[in-house]
DNA sequence: TCTACTGTACCGGCCAGACGGTATACAGAA
DNA sequence: TTCTGTATACCGTCTGGCCGGTACAGTAGA
């Protein structure tokens, strides 16, 4: 107990968004999102007052995290294409399961879900154009990262891999 | 009711596409799958038994239309890349419809769908391949594929798209 | 008469959310 | 320093509604 201090708010965040990507929207429940962090019903609804505001509160902190992840990105060593391919691939962080949660959520039409989503892609796709001075070309590894990402996340698995 | 002479079964099996394509499938209720088909629900549980049923209905249909899909693109007239790639983007079509249902309920780590959907993209590769002779390139073609499909989906769309 | 339904009435379980507690910490007053 | 008040962070139960599924009586057309 003595490391890993994360509050009960993220525990609750964390375990809503590994229910919703290990086992679908279905079953990500308030019961069972609490029993996954170990908190009352109660006390997950003294933070999140309602299952709304438990997606409000995911994405805000998608947001932060895909700031995070643009900065990381334009400054990483092998520059922004590389890091934007091989982290389009399944990595297992936190950003990669509060991404595929929040694509879980816009399918179900919620607008606020999907502009989370495609600010994001936004992002990424500034830094892109801005490295390789090519929109089209941009464009186009987008659609290769979004590739890989969508077999992984579909448990596809491209054997073939670019990266590397 | 002289044209579109769809089988209620039919019809049923297109509702419950369309619910869970537009609303996902917390939407896709029983009942809701009824009335968007003008079925009863005791009309609805007369053809499939079950929630189970409607969901093997659905997949068994879905590989019928991607037999014909495959043998489509083998004689496309432009060829199998062009064909590929330009249906990978939303087409609006049956097909299309059924695959993004597919998908919904493969989310919900349902083995059968995930199967049917990767044995749709082996088919696809395994066309690809053998009009290119690259198992590289072909892997390539179809993670653009996946990234134009994964932008539709996703309600994303990429602007500058290759197919245009 | 068989198929393909309609319509209604029901049930058991699950789910979101409401609600009434409880434990702890800390603050100011006496 | 003890008493009182208040805020925070929870716990656990209850309720009303929805959902999947059952049951069954009826009916129109081939």
């Amino acid at each position: 107990m003595a490391a890993a201090e994360r509050s009960t708010r993220d525990r609750v965040l964390d375990s809503f968004e590994t229910l919703l990507v290990t086992a679908g929207s279905r079953a990500a429940t308030l019961d069972a999102v609490a029993a996954d962090a170990n908190v009352s019903k109660g006390g997950l609804l003294y933070h999140f007052p309602s299952k709304d505001e438990l997606v409000v509160g995911m994405l805000a902190r998608l947001r932060e995290q895909g700031e995070a992840d643009a900065t990381k990105m334009r400054s990483a060593k092998k520059g922004p294409v590389d890091y934007y391919l091989s982290t389009s691939a399944h990595t297992g962080s936190d950003f990669d399961r509060a991404l595929v949660a929040a694509a879980r959520i816009a399918q179900e039409h919620d607008q606020r879900a999907s502009e989370a989503l495609a600010d994001l892609r936004d992002g990424w796709f500034t830094v892109l154009r801005e490295h390789l001075g090519d929109e089209a070309l941009a464009r186009t590894i987008q659609l290769i990262g979004d590739g890989l990402y969508f077999d992984d996340t579909m448990g596809l698995q491209a054997k073939g891999a670019l990266t590397h």
